[in-house]
DNA sequence: CCTACCGATCGGTAGG
DNA sequence: CCTACCGATCGGTAGG
């Protein structure tokens, strides 16, 4: 009961392999078509454009994390639960989709300016989940009460996000291991 | 006694600003003539190809944090206060060198092999100043005995490096502001 | 999905 | 630093 792709699926996977490993604008269609072995011509009759590859790819990728990380928001957990398992859900889903991952991190800038602008919305969007966990830990009082509460979610989103730069599948250290080692330096600190 | 800019010093510090906006590929060697007031095929009197730009961007970047860190590895300070001292410094080159760091952080895959190897040496050099702090904390006792010395630098690296993707000069908070309440909630955590 | 082709643009050079 | 140009390659299309 293999899941059988269609051709476009396979194009974008493709695509998301090559956008990753050298960039949007490096990648041409006919490297991308020789890679699924036809001409480079043939790729039309799947899809319109090049800049269809890169919305469809960004927009993959922004889905995981939505459909990941929003239905948090109704979670009834203690605001340390939470942000702890906010971070093990994006590492997550950027340890499982590496490719698109990057893309999405990397790549945002060339999209045209309304597939651009979904991309800053997104982005407020997770800022403002991060932000609203953190003062809710500080108003429930289980947060230090002097937290600059937008360094904070930039010191958060700093860790998980970058996981994408270094992490590698079949290391030693899954994604929600290292959600949980970030998660504890971060609650309780370096200092001994 | 303002500083005289050679052509040569012109053309990288365009090519700084359109690389760091548009990334590397979608910038054209015609584009940065154009912003400097002369011909596509006038820049070569001056530079010897595009890659000479990407190169020379690269190579500042990186003398601009080994100028800055590497001089701490001989500082008699104490691993809490080198930590904080390389944060400080740290953020302080990608605040003040906003243009070449991003440059630095987003175009690199695209060197050639020589100087490709060049900027990942680099970065486990700067990983090893990392963790050799942490290290010491933890053996002088004033860090966690349970610390994961390479999950700790990667912490820390994910604060300092992700900040060029969201600081812009003009904020309410300094480089040096911004590494001392990361190093705060790093150090002591953010529980109450 | 291929062949053959389009106009545009690319990085770079020659000669002045 | 400009004019004029080079071959190569780009994204994309027509017709089959």
């Amino acid at each position: 009961m293999t899941q059988q792709k269609t051709r476009r699926e396979q194009i974008y996977e493709v695509a998301g392999t090559l956008f990753s490993e050298r960039g949007y604008h490096a990648t041409s269609m006919r490297d991308l078509a020789s890679h699924l072995g036809m001409q480079g011509g043939s790729l039309y009759a799947h899809i319109s454009g090049k800049e269809e590859l890169l919305v469809e790819l960004v927009n993959q990728a922004a889905a995981q994390f939505d459909e990941s990380l929003m239905p948090l928001r109704e979670e009834n957990l203690s605001p340390e639960e939470k942000l702890r398992e906010a971070m093990g859900r994006h590492i997550d889903v950027v340890a499982h989709n590496l490719e698109t991952a990057t893309v999405f991190f990397h790549e945002w800038k060339h999209l045209s300016p309304e597939a651009y602008k979904k991309v800053t919305d997104w982005r407020d969007t997770i800022d403002g989940l991060y932000r609203d966990i953190v003062r809710e830990g500080i108003e429930k009082g289980v947060f230090k009460p002097d937290l600059d509460v937008k360094m904070t979610a930039y010191l958060v989103l700093s860790a998980v996000n970058w996981t994408y730069t270094w992490y590698r599948p079949g290391g030693k250290l899954g994604a929600r291991q290292i959600a949980d080692q970030f998660a504890d330096m971060l609650m309780s600190g370096l200092r001994k």
